[in-house]
RNA sequence: CGGAGCGUAGCGCAGCCUGGUAGCGCGUUUGCUUCGGGAGCAAAAGGCCGAGGGUUCAAAUCCCUCCGCUCCGACCA
């Protein structure tokens, strides 16, 4: 491939609405433009990059088992209704109507199609178990798409369906999606670590998220150096030791003007956060319920939503604050609120809790020397682990200091359970013609966030370092002196004896000086840079490098070696 | 949806406060000179200043409305 006749445009300066730095190159480099919000063009570069990683997860999915299938964008709403997620999903779904006013959904993925499409296909224990998949776009209206491609209304997605006659069946379809996404993100170059995960929407009974750490990841995992625990942020759990505070006189109710904040709180009585006993007024399906954590932590929503079993938990209206409490919020706390019902749960970090300070109900007091277990009408089994972990949190697994990560979410597997069979009716027959309900897992790859995922873990000040795996070209040859005939003729030598070896090559061939054609293979960031020029071959060769090997691994090889070398840095 | 900011040439930005003929850098085109890490000189093309309304002799600039984009938060397989 010439450059010349290649559509690409490389920008010296960094576009003004990106913010981290893969972003910056994606669209630097030519590998793609904005088309509007959220939504973007893969230029040439970019779609060769989204085709290769497209072929690794292919040959990854069929390597273990999974067949290829695709299934449409436009999906009836009569789909998302019969599992309830045409109004669980809210408005994060695309909706629309054709002419005849029927509703449809533009795919945010796919679990309802495809458990309709396997219900009608399968019927026998004999079909059993099988996993489907697709790549195909997928359209979630998000809230505030950002980052490029890592948070995009439309993006490629890998998604895979797996059928199996019970749950322990289900595992091994979960292990080999496990065992075939890390084969994909490593042959992808990229470091990726499972970590465990919240189920959220979809449902099901456990799941794994795959990683890549980077600062400028939205999520937040928890490792564990000891025991190598890793988990989100929404789910990480830590142990804590049971306390053994020393008794305290009477409770004191002290005012505290203005004072909101546990940190206005503090500082006006000079006493720590971690005295202090936050309490929030939550609204769990509906129903009020007060929480209260140390002062200094933070209330984890998905653990709440969890322990209370309840559909979605947000914070409490004011009204609602204070008729369940007799005060308005930075005031509230665990003391006689004003609904005497009202269910108290708290942190099990303050079970046993003595001496801390508390809203005390009415507005602008306090009370401190509170005893929990005294003072407050705390059923035992509403001690629970409720807060979001932090560095140096102790593992709940082996008891060594938990670490705090940030990473970009590439995949997730998910053992579903039957939420979706069970819906659908997805039932075969067993060897004795009863029927059972279908077992189902569901698993996801990001491809188009995939692509960003590998910049934002592989540049340097200089642009990309294309892992030869997915590099829009694996050689890019510069050819320093286009019109001389001696150099022009290795350079297309090489490039035809290159691609005789199935190495894709692009050569610059532009009018450029060799200075542009440096910056920008740097910036584009090919796996291998060969230079030819007048000068060089009179001296006897061409030069071969890595990208990724700034300084040290320049190579000057004759011309008939070269393809030879250029191999052997890419195996 | 709350808070903040920005829309001016393909890209990055200045001009706006204090109204008076539309600017700079990069990129593009042409010519000459250069030619191994984003060259120099000269010439040129390229704008409904996001849209609509208002104030004014006069609006990129002041006022109102709308639209779009970005960031923080809330939200999110």
């Amino acid at each position: 491939m010439k450059w010349s006749k290649l559509m690409i445009q490389t920008l010296r300066e960094d576009p003004g609405d990106a913010e981290i730095d893969s972003h910056k190159l994606m669209v630097r480099a030519g590998l793609m433009k904005k088309a509007a919000g959220g939504l973007y063009t893969y230029l040439p570069l970019g779609m060769r990059v989204l085709n290769k990683v497209q072929r690794i997860v292919r040959e990854e999915m069929d390597r273990a088992g999974a067949q290829e299938i695709v299934m449409p964008i436009l999906q009836p709403a009569e789909l998302w209704k019969t599992s309830g997620r045409w109004e669980s999903m809210g408005p994060g779904m695309f909706r629309l109507k054709d002419r005849g006013a029927h509703d449809y959904a533009l795919s945010p993925t796919a679990e309802e199609m495809v458990t309709d499409l396997v219900k009608g296909v399968v019927s026998s224990y004999r079909q059993l178990p099988v996993t489907v998949y697709q790549i195909q776009w997928k359209f979630r209206d998000e809230i505030r798409p950002r980052f490029g491609l890592m948070r995009s209304k439309e993006f490629l997605m890998k998604d895979a369906y797996s059928f199996d006659v019970s749950l322990d069946a289900a595992d091994a379809s979960y292990m080999a999606m496990f065992e075939a996404y890390k084969r994909v993100f490593e042959r992808c170059g990229l470091k990726a670590y499972p970590v465990e995960a919240d189920t959220g929407d979809i449902g099901g009974k456990f799941s794994h998220e795959f990683h890549v750490l980077a600062d400028s990841g939205e999520d937040g995992i928890a490792f564990c150096g000891g025991c190598g625990y890793a988990a989100n942020l929404e789910k990480a759990e830590r142990r804590v030791a049971p306390r053994a505070d020393a008794s305290c006189g009477e409770m004191e109710t002290i005012p505290t003007p203005g004072a909101k904040t546990i940190d206005e709180v503090s500082k006006f009585m000079g006493v720590p956060g971690s005295a202090f006993v936050k309490s929030l007024v939550y609204l769990a399906d509906g129903r009020p319920v007060m929480v209260c954590v140390p002062g200094d932590r933070d209330v984890n929503e998905v653990k709440l939503r969890h322990f209370l079993d309840a559909k979605k938990v947000e914070l409490a209206d004011f009204e609602t604050v204070l008729r369940a409490t007799g005060a308005n919020a930075g005031s509230v706390g665990p003391v006689k609120p004003a609904d005497a019902s009202l269910r108290i749960v708290c942190d099990q970090e303050l079970r046993g809790a003595k001496g801390c300070i508390v809203g005390a109900n009415r507005d602008d007091h306090h009370i401190k020397n509170v005893d929990l277990s005294r003072d407050a009408k705390i059923a035992d089994a509403d001690y629970a682990d409720l807060v979001v972990v932090r560095d140096g949190d102790v593992c709940a697994k082996c008891g060594k200091p938990l670490a705090i990560r940030r990473g970009i979410e590439v995949g997730h597997v998910f053992k579903l359970g039957t939420k979706y069979t069970d819906a659908f009716k997805a039932v075969y027959k067993n060897d004795n013609l009863e029927e059972r309900t279908m077992v189902m897992g569901c698993y996801g790859i990001g491809v188009s966030r995939t692509v960003q995922a590998v910049i934002e873990q592989s540049h340097d000040a200089n642009g990309i370092v294309w892992p030869a795996s997915v590099s829009p070209f694996q050689v890019c040859i510069c050819l320093l002196d286009p019109d001389n005939a001696d150099a022009a003729q290795v350079a297309a030598k090489l490039e035809s004896e290159l691609e005789a070896k199935g190495i894709d090559v692009v050569v610059d061939d532009r009018q450029e000086r060799p200075g542009v054609k440096f910056k920008d293979a740097d910036l584009i960031g090919f796996t291998v840079r060969v230079v030819v020029g007048a000068k060089g071959l009179a001296a006897g060769g061409v030069e071969v490098k890595r990208r990724c090997d700034e300084k040290s691994a320049t190579r000057v090889v004759p011309p008939a070696e070269a393809a030879e070398a250029v191999a052997s840095l890419l195996a």
